[in-house]
DNA sequence: AGTTGCAGGTGGTCAGACCACTAGAGCGTA
DNA sequence: TACGCTCTAGTGGTCTGACCACCTGCAACT
């Protein structure tokens, strides 16, 4: 025999995120509003409360929705990258290769240099200098450099997708960029030459995983 | 008085999803393995049967797993988000985090494609040539253009990260590439000129939400 | 051997019970 | 009146126990 499907029946939860959608728009709700509370959804919409609170937290994990104990379910001000977080650790977790891991790494890095690179003044070069110079390990100067740059290139989305693969990959033996790496990017930063950057980056990539 | 902390307790399902995580990764289980049923989880990692469950129906609302009753649930290949077209009309995403997303997909789009540049051969050029003069609209060609490149450009990571980002703008009103470009591209790529493929996603870059 | 039917495990769902927390009403005092 | 306190109702957070529907595998039966 075979099966006649496999979607079966919808389940509740699915249901309830249909009509809250519904609600939303036909109450014209704005970020920042009040949802109604779990105890009142589960009466009106005639389900168990844990099955509406299986769709509030599928929102909330979706950084849809914000709960605040005491006061109420709210829709949030702006999409946060949430979910990004777990949907990348999750990706993470398939057997990758170090080398994909490193080459992207490595890729996002050199494109926020890039970003930043327009946006890094006199004074923003001068402390970021001052943050390198510093006697630190190469792993925490490595950290340092890059999350001032990642703040300057000013995009979240970089920036999470970076701490991930920053994190997964602390666990290997990696060599970061060689010695004088920092300061030969330093000296192409003060000149703004992108292109060079994108040559220094390239050969990084070759000799990475000394 | 002042709050402390608007952090509060950090939730149970959240704590749940970290052991779910670390679990996986600890048994190195892949797509299709089967998780722990409920019951022995709440067991295991002492928490409630529903707090358990909220956790996994967040997780299915991401596409991570797959429950099918009587069975279990399963780890699954990611694909695509559940309902995305649901989730998206909750909210629109904010400018800025939409600006944010267009722009590391265009990064990591340029980036597949020099990846790939230097294993194009002739027949793998014609191949692409041919996909690409279908009559289809500009979106399915898109996606077909671009996945044949992340295929050549062999990197199953950046590759994931790349519909990661492609499930979360679909619902965004994007104008893609431009008319010529993918011609434009096609013949930098039988020249191999990597700089000329920068300098093109340069300016892509700034005509990108027409 | 082939079929049937039952038992145990699994997800799906609900109701009810607490707890911790918040905001606001109401009261009292200065 | 103005301030400050307490108490209460309402909210999310969590757990438990109870069903149901469904699937699988095994055992008994034909």
């Amino acid at each position: 025999m075979f099966k006649v499907s496999n979607s079966s029946k919808p389940k509740v939860y699915q249901g309830v995120l249909e009509e809250l959608r519904a609600y939303i728009k036909d109450n014209h709700l704005l970020p920042g509003d009040k949802l109604p509370s779990e105890r009142e959804l589960a009466d009106k919409l005639q389900a168990g409360r844990s099955s509406i609170r299986e769709a509030l937290r599928a929102l909330e994990l979706l950084g849809l929705i914000e709960t605040r104990r005491g006061e109420g379910t709210f829709l949030r001000t702006y999409q946060s990258l949430q979910s990004v977080e777990l949907l990348s650790s999750f990706i993470l977790l398939a057997d990758r290769t170090k080398d994909e891991l490193l080459q992207v790494k490595a890729m996002i890095e050199k494109e926020a240099v890039k970003l930043a690179c327009p946006k890094l003044d006199e004074t923003a070069l001068l402390e970021l200098d001052a943050s390198v110079s510093k006697e630190i390990t190469r792993e925490e100067k490595h950290m340092i450099f890059f999350s001032y740059l990642f703040k300057k290139a000013n995009n979240q989305l970089l920036l999470k997708i970076w701490m991930m693969l920053e994190e997964f990959s602390s666990s290997l033996p990696v060599a970061y960029y060689g010695k004088t790496f920092y300061n030969q990017l330093m000296e192409l930063l003060s000149k703004k030459d992108c292109y060079a950057i994108e040559a220094l980056f390239e050969q990084q990539d070759h000799q990475l995983y000394d």
